[in-house]
DNA sequence: TGAGAAAATGTACGCGTGTACATAAGAAAT
DNA sequence: ATTTCTTATGTACACGCGTACATTTTCTCA
């Protein structure tokens, strides 16, 4: 309440006997100074209480010391699982944490209008980490703008082929190549395939990897058995209401993720059929409730953390060490088997 | 990568051929000004891609426009559940994001010194918000500096009891309590407590809660069948094998949280005892996980989403009404009942 | 038509720091 | 002791905006 106002550079100048720049040279560690008058300005420093302020810091070396990290965000709908959201962000916050640079979060409504590029214009962020971006009309053109004026940027988990953009994705195609070749070696030839909406670019590889698993093994993939939800558990049971009537003829699915495996499950049980008994099935993402539920989920491992870590250091590479080539990086995933396979 | 330099206010300034104060007076909407002027502006400000400077404005005006929100964190240890942190924080983004304030993520390492104080004197932040705190030595005298000083801030889901700290809390004695008597309503009269450390006062609400319970049923407490986990579902799982040996004996558990609820079950199922069959079982969070796993777990909700916002409206009110009074604001929970009782 | 009030706009400065450049002090070489 | 270089410190200004105050323009009413 009441305190001594907030002590100033020129408060801590004078109460040392030094000028205003030589208290900034001891708070920033630059140029020669003399371990004598280091000593007098830290004194000072310490009985006045002195802290630099942080905008005028910004202000005057025109950047804001901030990185966004941009999540889509519609009230009460999770878009995306907790678990995928908070591991990717702490692996972010790790990294920009090292580097002392702030994290600012930032909820975009999907409705409204996203213009990245004015982020940076307004100075709020030195660079942005992108999650749960989409390919449709109006976002790519936002990242395009991003990418052409070449900012700092980074898109977390979503490759637009046609487009160089910066991205730290992870090997979903080989992810799903694998998960259904497991369904293959263990004998298991009739497969279905939950999948998430095409426009989230991991989709649409997990797609390809199924239909590319299948052809390998001689498998003809049949349209009727792919199957599309939005990644919630919802969908998953709700599409169970419709896979109910065919599951006679098929042997296993491959869900997108694992909320989605797991309404599935759960839909597919009320209606007589278990997970690893009457159908395999792998789940995606190994999130926390694969090895919760009964029977445990199979499901693919996708270093989710390791990911947000990877988009920091590009973001701060860029920043700090003026790194311009482009990148889209992906990291290995490896399917867990558990009882539902 | 070329692009004009960013357009500043002096450059609107001159294409509309007025002063910088009159473009500042159209872009804050204070004071009176000409329709036609204004338009003038608008378009000089629309033709140069003009966008204010945050970082300039939060230094005229003094004011980070930034809301902290400290977050524990441990790597690769979820301090907090995912759903318990993802739900607050949503919460408090909402608010903010009507408010034109940004959210500051800021991780605490449990280990390295928290000073509170600074993030204010640093200007850093205007306001800040506290998940996770704990009651221990150090957390608590960081937390009275905030509270002595009147800085806007607020501890979420943690009361000081002997202190007058800002919180917004919910009525963990009240769940507790319906939690234990409705046991005993059930027919349960032996009934175990599963609780987490007692730094958190939510823990400690809760202990007095079910002891309360258990006598208001004429029943005296047994220090023996209150255990202590970390609300970790591995704790959970720990506990499971003290349990088991005197399952014979209990009827009942009631536990902290839905992941050593779940740790729990899991431990007590490989010793043949199934919840809602051999034992009841009440978790508490009403985390996704409670209805998805088998058999479905009772547990007690709390509105996380609304204690989040909350806490950000009672911040926001602070920095711009200037709100003054202390608060300790408790919001209601209830018991869901599942297959788990 | 003029005076006074109200509305609109302009002028000028502060916000606290980083840093280029100028200057002073000290060390080393002559 | 003088010069020269190095090290240490001081001076001065820019960064882009909000806003108090001064000034000008417009409006109102006589």
């Amino acid at each position: 309440m009441e305190g001594s106002p907030l002590a100033k550079r020129i408060d801590v100048a004078k109460l040392a006997g030094v000028s205003e720049a030589t208290v900034s040279r001891v708070f920033n560690n630059v140029g020669p100074i003399r371990e004598e008058t280091k000593q007098k300005v830290v004194e000072a420093a310490k009985a006045l209480n002195y802290q630099p302020n942080a905008i005028a810091q910004s202000f005057a070396k025109g950047k804001s010391g901030n990185i966004g990290v941009i999540v889509p965000y519609l009230p009460k709908v999770h878009l995306l699982s907790t678990h995928y959201f908070s591991e990717i962000l702490s692996g972010i916050g790790v990294k920009l944490g090292l580097h002392q640079y702030n994290l600012l979060l930032l909820f975009q409504s999907p409705h409204e209008r996203k213009d990245y590029v004015q982020l940076f214009q307004s100075q709020k962020v030195d660079g942005c980490i992108i999650l749960g971006s989409r390919n449709v009309p109006g976002e790519k053109e936002e990242i395009a703008r991003l990418h052409e004026l070449g900012l700092p940027y980074c898109l977390v988990n979503q490759t637009f082929d046609d487009e160089p953009f910066n991205s730290i994705d992870a090997k979903h195609y080989e992810g799903s190549f694998e998960a259904v070749s497991l369904f293959i070696k263990k004998g298991h030839k009739r497969i279905a395939f939950l999948n998430g909406p095409l426009e989230y670019s991991n989709s649409s590889d997990r797609l390809k990897g199924y239909q590319d698993a299948l052809r390998q093994a001689g498998i003809t993939p049949k349209h009727e058995w792919v199957f599309e939800g939005n990644y919630s558990r919802t969908s998953g049971l709700k599409i169970a209401q419709e896979l109910g009537s065919m599951m006679s003829k098929i042997d296993a699915v491959f869900a997108g993720n694992d909320r989605m495996a797991i309404g599935l499950m759960q839909g597919l049980s009320k209606q007589g059929f278990l997970a690893g008994q009457d159908y395999a099935l792998i789940g995606y993402d190994d999130s926390d409730v694969a090895s919760i539920i009964h029977p445990q989920l199979s499901s693919v491992q996708v270093p989710l953390f390791e990911m947000g870590q990877m988009a920091a250091e590009k973001v701060l590479q860029a920043l700090l060490e003026g790194k311009t080539e482009g990148y889209q990086e992906r990291l290995p995933v490896y399917v867990v088997e558990r009882d539902s396979i």
